[in-house]
DNA sequence: GAATTTTCTTTACGCGCGTAAATTACTGAG
DNA sequence: CTCAGTAATTTACGCGCGTAAAGAAAATTC
């Protein structure tokens, strides 16, 4: 390794003995020039250790192989995860993720599309606040941008959709919670910012529906992120009133629910399926923490490799296709449900 | 708002009734530029809608307006909640910030600093990986980067460094389980990844020495960023073996504490303060999620916002500084008690 | 109101690379 | 060896903006 710093491409085509077209060529898609060309450049490059300018690469060009990837909260380990799987698979494939959140935010939200179609990236994986977006804006930038959303789906907005199956969900922690015991009541915050929150709702009403039984919805007030905060206090309201309707307790979220069993163990409440409990719960997102709940939250898991991957795919028929698909492609992934200690 | 869209600056100044240089220099620096050329541009903007595009913006400037923010492990809570706070500081400041995490690994540790240096970022805030860090790696980018360590030390890299005075941390759960009953058995990872760790075993047992106490450290096995699980894993080892050696267990971190807690349920053994309890359990870092462990977790918790603070301050010097500070400047921050159920 | 200072305009060049067109060199099949 | 086809080179221009220099205009000072 020389280490006399190379400034340009210029230089380091002449320190290669090829051109700098040819070497411009080889970093947009180092498949584009011959076998052993790109021997000789890739030779060069571990003698030299040059890298384009971004700056000046970008400027000329439609398309970067930047990938946008927003979340709306990057603090709830859901989206960290789903966000850190994305980006490992952005990677592989040859592009440079950037990560976004609008921690819980509208005018971030809207800051970060903005800056980000700035960016020309090459496409964008948005997870939007959901009722909190900006409608208008999230439509204006994806007319800019190739955009696939993910985690909540907001109808018409962007190429495609890929989400996890809510009815899938539901069905399958009601199902199981039916077939073992009480049927469930379904715990809510009252006004939801994730549109997959009402579809879980209704979902639930369905499965309740469809096998005969009387649904149960209870809902707590509470706004923003502070999920499991708002779990807690629905748990410490309801056990205090006396309102706990059954003694199954099927909660939207497992933030909701790592708050709610929070709540229950305050109160001195002991959940689970053995005897000598007074309550089960079940939920819904297999979060990072349910496995460390007290006792261990029983739930409907998303399959965040299978959702990583479908993103990915997606995106890369979407680039092909130029950005635009002829119909807006929805794809929902079901759950698998994880049976722990706590229903 | 008229929608005619602007191509470049050059349009946009002739639209404003201002030269092209003028404009350059606003968008560089607002308050360069008289006031009412401000009120001008200000109002052409408004009109308009133009963005200089960043790609021949950051092109001939020796340092752009970006800001880099590295972490070790995003899905950790803890991180999520640092960065939180350092990403809206540096928008606040006029800065973009962009947010990277190392998911725990060297390599991209370095991938990650070698393709932020190409950004040539006015500065970086570093949580540097730890003990699993290629030092020469983040010496070699420190030496192009005004770079601010903060979380974790590294001896001599960067130009400064912003993180929690372990001491204080330890001393102060310490000095409360001492008061309020047994002095406490410290637990941790038999080899952990980040230095505080080690900081926070010598504080222990520097406090316990000064307290003329017999220390005892539980160390038990266990690699990588899955805290929770060692921790759940040592807690069952321990009450299997009946290896506790004392009722009062201070954990190394929340993260190990949340396992150990639910480790302790999963045994049936009752923690906290009141009677009945077996256990006595604290910890450091006031994890977002130690309120709701069961019981809640009695831990000393980070200044989220003062290390934010003196994070940006230390940037802002540093940046004026050009780049470089005569002596590394460190910077300890005290930790604030919180008192919970589960000690 | 003249002198001084500050701010803005004009002009012009450069940054590092994308990219197109025309030309030359190489490759492999027959 | 010839010839078509592919790949690389040469040349040249453009992208959008930073920035420097010199001069004009405006604001400030006394």
């Amino acid at each position: 390794m020389t280490d006399h710093k190379i400034r340009n491409m210029e230089e380091f085509a002449a320190l290669s003995g090829l051109s700098r077209p040819t070497i411009s060529k080889y970093f947009n898609d180092p498949a584009s020039v011959r076998a052993r060309t790109r021997e000789q450049i890739e030779d060069a490059l571990s003698r030299y250790e040059f890298r384009p300018n971004i700056y000046a690469m970008n400027q000329n060009r439609s398309l970067t192989k930047i990938v946008g990837i927003a979340v709306p909260y990057l603090a709830d380990p859901f989206f960290a995860e789903i966000a850190r799987t994305l980006e490992r698979r952005c990677i592989d494939a040859g592009f440079s993720p950037i990560l976004y959140s609008a921690h819980g935010q509208q005018k971030l939200e809207n800051d970060i599309l903005s800056g980000l179609a700035a960016l020309k990236p090459a496409g964008v994986f948005l997870a939007p606040l959901g009722r909190l977006s900006d409608r208008g804006a999230i439509e204006r930038f994806c007319r800019d941008v190739p955009t696939v959303l993910f985690d909540s789906n907001i109808e018409g907005m962007g190429e495609a959709f890929v989400g996890s199956d809510n009815y899938s969900f539901v069905r399958q922690t009601v199902d199981y919670l039916c077939r073992t015991g009480a049927p469930p009541a379904f715990f809510e915050m009252k006004t939801p910012a994730n549109p997959n929150a009402n579809k879980r709702r209704k979902a639930y009403l369905k499965v309740m529906a469809d096998a005969g039984l009387e649904p149960q919805v209870i809902q707590i007030e509470g706004e923003g992120w502070g999920f499991e905060e708002i779990g807690r206090r629905g748990a410490h309201e309801l056990i205090e009133k006396r309102a706990l309707p059954t003694d199954t307790i099927l909660c939207s979220n497992d933030r909701l629910a790592i708050g709610f069993l929070a709540g229950c163990y305050e109160r001195g409440l002991r959940v689970g399926r053995g005897e000598g409990c007074a309550l089960r719960v079940a939920s819904h997102d297999d979060h990072p923490f349910s496995r460390f709940t007290c006792p261990a939250l029983t739930t409907a898991a998303h399959e965040y490799e299978l959702v990583a991957d479908k993103c990915m795919q997606t995106l890369f028929s979407l680039i092909e296709a130029g950005g635009r698909f002829a119909t807006r492609d929805e794809t929902l992934i079901p759950a698998r449900l994880i049976l722990r200690a706590s229903a």
